[in-house]
DNA sequence: AATTGCCATATAAAAATGGTATGGCGTATT
DNA sequence: AATACGCCATACCATTTTTATATGGCAATT
């Protein structure tokens, strides 16, 4: 059975006769013929019976028959929906963000699903490590990351723009009260909470670095393995922080608020991370897209 | 898109090689690559990676690849239930019984659904004049009825067993009480309900012609449309009744019973009605078979 | 009785499909 | 480093399949 029997089976079925099927195909009559009676030969069943003015559908035709549409109707889906995915309109698109790009992230996430409401957008939070590991398994297909940190070959990337690094703080932990930045020689003794400086985050070391240059070891109260944690004790009020500025916009109402530190106007870079393959996922293509129309 | 490109398609995607597929398929290579590139063109879509050692699905290629699961899964059911509506082990049956073949009708429908569960059964009750109207039309397969009846040409029929006339009553209306048979002049002023005698049923005619012979012109008290009717008035005390023994027998705790009329054994004849076509569905020969099995 | 419309069959032309030979490309082997 | 191997793509010829033309049987209509 292949699709041209059953195509001309349902024009058959339609015209209620063959050679009225075969002037609507625009094939001559022998041909629906023979591909009816090779239909009817494999299935083993009379599908229609013949009458002196056309044919009619027996019950298994008219079984056939109803089924058949359905065949041909998931036909045509399926080809739309192959196209669609291609063309990135359907599908999957995973991602993976930091917890510093969350806002950036969801912003732009919800700009692509308005245009792209087919695509199922998966999204997972977690240490740039691990979302790094799972961009190589294929697990990912894109990542919100911060610039700085050294990447492995075979990846691109894309800033989506640019946010400053300050100092987080409490107004009890404030290391110059009244004052719009804080000289770095106010962070002398000061007990600092910062992501531990071995990880893909460089920019603790590089304030750690800019303490020393300035004359005195930091007192680092509390190392974090993660940005959220950082926020937690800064908020409890166990030292001060240093971290993106959005970070702290995005906690509306927090008592914690953020100074630049005078001499050092350091910047952290949101950016697009994803595998340089030529054959992305058309989904990941015109997520990419819209990304670098935004910027 | 045709069938075949479909099933290559599936096979490189299950074997991720073209020359794999090729062996699976008991074909060259070739040829599977040209009918993917084929199918490519037609799509406009990649639907495969070309590595150095095989093939990939694309993001669109997976779509295609489960769709196309489907479809072979549908394709196959599809063919399956054909067959089946072809040998009547599948389809609808549809079929109306006169109020006294309730019973045999029932149990010959309980055997037959029993030996082709997946047939739909519609049945209606109804007078044998509307029902052999729906079946002239098609809109009923099988008739049960009762002989005795004209019936129009390109009918054909079957005996199912036989079933004695006789008088229904209840205590107080019976014209003998205390005999197991009523002579025929006992019926003398006797009220009457029976079924009205222009009809298709002729054995109240019969009995009236018989009361006739015998000297005396019947007291028809009530002239009835349909059986349950005449049951009911005969119920209720209104007068005796003419009817098939199994009617009763149908009704138990009911007050009324039978007695046959002494001088006037007749019979009535449950029958099976079809139209005489060679080509009848699948369920209506089953169940033609089976009714003649049973008989 | 002749005509018309329908479906089925036979046969030659056209199209699609499959097979063989071959080449490019990258990886593994020696 | 050179060779061999496996994979896919292309070219070309042989085969099969499908189509179109011609024709015949059959029943209903004119």
């Amino acid at each position: 059975m292949n699709f041209k029997q059953l195509e001309y089976f349902a024009a058959v079925a339609e015209a209620k006769s063959i050679s009225g099927a075969a002037r609507e195909l625009h094939v001559a009559q022998p041909p629906v013929s023979r591909q009816l009676a090779l239909l009817e030969d494999e299935l083993g069943v009379t599908l229609f019976l013949r009458t002196n003015k056309g044919v009619e559908l027996t019950e298994a035709g008219q079984c056939l028959y109803q089924q058949s549409r359905q065949m041909f109707q998931s036909l045509r889906t399926m080809a739309d929906s192959v196209r669609d995915v291609d063309a990135g309109v359907r599908g999957q698109l995973k991602l993976g963000i930091i917890y510093s790009d969350v806002q950036i992230a969801t912003s732009l996430m919800q700009e692509y699903h308005e245009k792209y409401p087919q695509v199922e957008l998966y999204v997972r939070m977690g240490s740039p490590g691990d979302l790094l590991d799972d961009l190589s398994r294929g697990e990912l297909h894109v990542l919100f990351l911060r610039s700085q940190s050294e990447r492995s070959c075979g990846l691109r990337e894309r800033v989506l723009g640019e946010d400053p690094l300050e100092l987080v703080m409490r107004a009890e932990t404030d290391p110059a009260p009244g004052r719009d930045a804080v000289p770095i020689q106010a962070l002398r003794d000061v007990p600092m909470c910062l992501l531990r400086s071995d990880d893909l985050w460089g920019y603790s070391r590089d304030l750690i670095d800019e303490c020393r240059r300035a004359g005195f070891a930091p007192n680092v109260a509390c190392h974090c393995y993660d940005t959220p944690m950082e926020m937690q004790m800064v908020q409890a009020g166990f030292g001060v922080g240093f971290l993106p500025r959005s970070i702290v916009e995005a906690h509306p109402g927090s008592p914690v608020y953020t100074k630049p530190v005078l001499e050092f106007a350091a910047k952290s870079y949101p950016i697009l991370v994803w595998e340089d393959d030529p054959y992305q996922s058309g989904c990941v293509k015109r997520f990419l897209e819209l990304a670098a129309e935004r910027t």
